[in-house]
DNA sequence: ACCGGGCCATGACATCTGTCATGACCCCGG
DNA sequence: CCGGGGTCATGACAGATGTCATGGCCCGGT
């Protein structure tokens, strides 16, 4: 047999990353040889340690895991991107793959369809849940401007539109106006189902 | 050596399952016995493969942990239970006591010391994270009333006054009036404010 | 028997929000 | 060079929202 594919593991949960190398450590052509806790610390760590895969949460501090998809893509393009992550939202897929990685699998897939993901990825092949993969094309890409998606995602704690006037550095009118917009994109009643729809469908 | 402790998971997203259950394997003196996906099919399983730990997620559809916890402490007295969930929502904490559970742990503690948790609640010692529960002390019992707690929960979605009246059958005013007290409550500024601080104390 | 508290409702009020029309500025592509 | 689109701003308006005072009902504790 030939040598294990060399994984890199990145959650920001150290009780899910420990598992996953539980898991995938079960596989005699499988190793893990190193897992971070961050999006900052993926590149250095495939730098350092050469992995033929990484698996990425999309959810981490620091860095996300579609920002940290694109740079190691940079950093060490011999390495291919396996997305693992909770949230199968569509906007997550398409960007993922953007950004450069071979797959993406959402957390409640079966364990055993892991490994076999990890090999698939390894031999160059996309692996993505069909499903999921429709529901990428229906919802489309954002239709939100950059501004108005600033602005939604400032509304995300519930500030009043005078708070997120000050915090963008604009006249409440023009906040006012882009909430709008964005209300109107989403098929919403309001800034909070706004909000809502938007992260789900992954736009913000 | 004495027979093993053996172990029943529950969590939602079967790829952490699996881990779980994977890591948890690697030690001599555990087992899993069985899994399951929801939290109603916890006490079904409890009766049928009498395990001495139940690791249960908070966060599940049907039943959540904390009502699974309770259900099976009456179903099966002798099982002791562990909750194993992604938030350290300070409510969540004297919930699960209440409800009876042994341990509370976040998924991200290290993974090495899970197992070490599930010796411990087996040997019926509490296993809770000191910084968790100084926060759940600091943080108190959720001061909304029922009532106030329905309207809360039911403005989760983004729904207006209007629809919220509808959904509990209200007066439109009524609704003003428990929204009003729980941003009170809750030192909000407004009703999704309310919401993100009550979500994040664990009172709905 | 009385009081307090939760619950429901009403009406009134000030404020916040969402919408629309309009106009300015900038930049890019035809 | 002109048009379109994104950005920012203003002003005005209707409707939604948050607050407050008030009153009735029911229940449990004193």
């Amino acid at each position: 047999m030939s040598a294990p594919i060399r994984l890199l593991l990145a959650d920001d949960q150290a009780l899910v990353r420990g598992a996953l190398a539980a898991l995938l450590g079960l596989e005699a052509d499988l190793e893990v040889v190193a897992e971070v806790a961050s999006g900052d610390e993926v590149v250095p760590a495939a730098l350092a340690h050469r992995p033929d895969v990484c698996l990425l949460d999309v959810e981490m501090p620091g860095m996300d895991g579609i920002a940290a998809t694109a740079a190691v893509r940079v950093a060490v393009p011999s390495t291919r991107v396996l997305i693992v992550t909770t949230f199968g939202r569509p906007g997550y897929l398409r960007r993922a793959l953007q950004a450069g990685a071979s797959g993406f699998v959402v957390k409640d897939t079966p364990a055993a369809r892991l490994a076999d993901a990890v090999r698939r990825v390894h031999q160059g092949l996309r692996v993505v849940d069909p499903a999921l993969a429709t529901d990428s094309l229906v919802a489309g890409e954002s239709p939100l401007t950059p501004r108005e998606t600033d602005v939604l995602r400032a509304a995300r704690d519930g500030s009043s539109v005078a708070a997120i006037a000050r915090k963008l550095v604009l006249s409440e009118g023009t906040v006012r106006n882009h909430l709008s917009a964005a209300i109107g994109k989403t098929n919403a009643g309001n800034r909070a189902e706004a909000v809502l729809t938007a992260e789900q469908l992954g736009w913000l």
